[in-house]
DNA sequence: GCTGTGATTACACACTTGTATAACAACCGC
DNA sequence: GCGGTTGTTATACAAGTGTGTAATCACAGC
């Protein structure tokens, strides 16, 4: 028998990058799997193929596929929490504009979105078992209360005792938690806008003041006003 | 070589069960593994050991793992709407009074509870790519939605439009919602009784009404009065 | 220019997955 | 009693999983 000539197989292309770019476009394409089809869709070769490489890489930058899924956690928690602080840059000082705007910007996109929340939802039951991962998470929550807890401290009312504003910044975060959910799950289900003025009432309802004055932070409403500032 | 005797295998012992059977352990099964570890460990094999039987009958009672899946979904929907109205069994007929034993029974377990959140969590990617699961979720979402607002609209406030009604619903509905998760996810993060009386504080002032005077429904509040009614 | 040395790829392996199919056991009508 | 029907089990199979290991490539130091 003739004897065959073995095909050209040809090579993945070879290009060595940083350890950073590796991690990090690792870590993204792990949060878009995950993000889409939820922790069975993000398996080593499906990752590796989003991110431009070979299976073999992930393993050799993370020592399991567990390792990579954790530190991609880490990495989403790191980020949620920062959206809050984002969210004051270049806000005035009035403490119920600063405020108004936390709210606004934890009901609109790109917290709101059905990626978001699917990502979220994908980690869950990994945090539930992990005993570091639910340590990340309460951390991340308290973070983000804190910073709402301050918000509402500031508020400058009189008569607050601790106690109560604990309580009022845990309703404040369920509310904005609540919306973010429906609103994420359902993005139909809710004009635009909706959401935005709907937190700005309770919460103002809850804490006592007038928050839906400061509609600044609905850009719904203004829908030729491109511009904020230039 | 000897031929070796081929050891005993034992078979499992036939037990003959009626359809409604069959299919309601096979879905309990689904459930207990999602709310536990994801859909990744509602595996086939998994989910009839949990039923005690062999994975064949699942292909057999349900076409394929996902009408399995589907099923045990729709079951969960089903399950969490009329978990609202059961807690109205037995109140009196006082709006404010119905109203916090419907906030209550949402703040407590069973529905916030570790495995009821997770399950809610595993079943989100299937919901969001199906277009029938999400149509079942959002009627699910609506049907719990539209209790509580009834519950609200027969407070007798005056002068609430229809809008305002809406948007009260989906405010007190979302807090409900962000207590549920929180105390869900974090149960140590809360005192016991604490998510209630938050809850009914929150919603009284969305509602301009106050909620906390019916401690009824607060059980940790009595530690000792086990019994409701004898 | 040569030689390590480490990043990257390719391949192999044992295991699990969902599904298909055949064998088996109990109940039904007659 | 007895064959047929159907619920139930057992086994087989192809595809996909994470992981281990060897081969390859590009670059740095001398």
């Amino acid at each position: 028998m003739a004897q065959l000539v073995a095909p050209p197989v040809e090579r993945r292309a070879f290009f060595r990058d940083t350890e950073a770019n590796r991690r990090e476009s690792l870590i993204a394409a792990t949060q878009a799997l995950v993000a889409e089809g939820g922790p069975q869709a993000a398996t080593v070769r499906a990752i590796a193929a989003r991110a431009g490489v070979t299976p073999g890489l992930i393993r050799h930058y993370f020592g399991s596929k567990d390792e990579l899924i954790r530190a991609a956690y880490t990495m989403l928690v790191d980020g949620m929490t920062d959206k809050g602080a984002d969210a004051l840059e270049g806000v005035g000082a009035d403490p119920e504009e600063r405020l108004a705007a936390f709210v606004a910007a934890s009901l609109r996109p790109p917290v709101v979105d059905g990626r978001t929340v699917g990502l979220w939802a994908g980690y869950l039951h990994q945090v539930q078992q992990d005993a570091g991962l639910l340590a990340q998470h309460e951390k991340g929550y308290l973070r983000y209360r804190d910073q709402l807890q301050a918000l509402i401290a500031d508020l400058g009312r009189a008569e607050v005792t601790a106690t109560q504003l604990r309580q009022e910044a845990i309703a404040c975060n369920a509310i904005l938690d609540g919306l973010w959910l429906e609103g994420s799950v359902l993005p139909h289900g809710f004009a635009p806008g909706e959401l935005v003025r709907i937190g700005l009432r309770a919460t103002g309802a809850i804490l006592g003041v007038n928050l839906t004055r400061h509609t600044t932070f609905i850009p719904e409403l203004y829908p030729t006003a491109g511009k904020t500032e230039t």
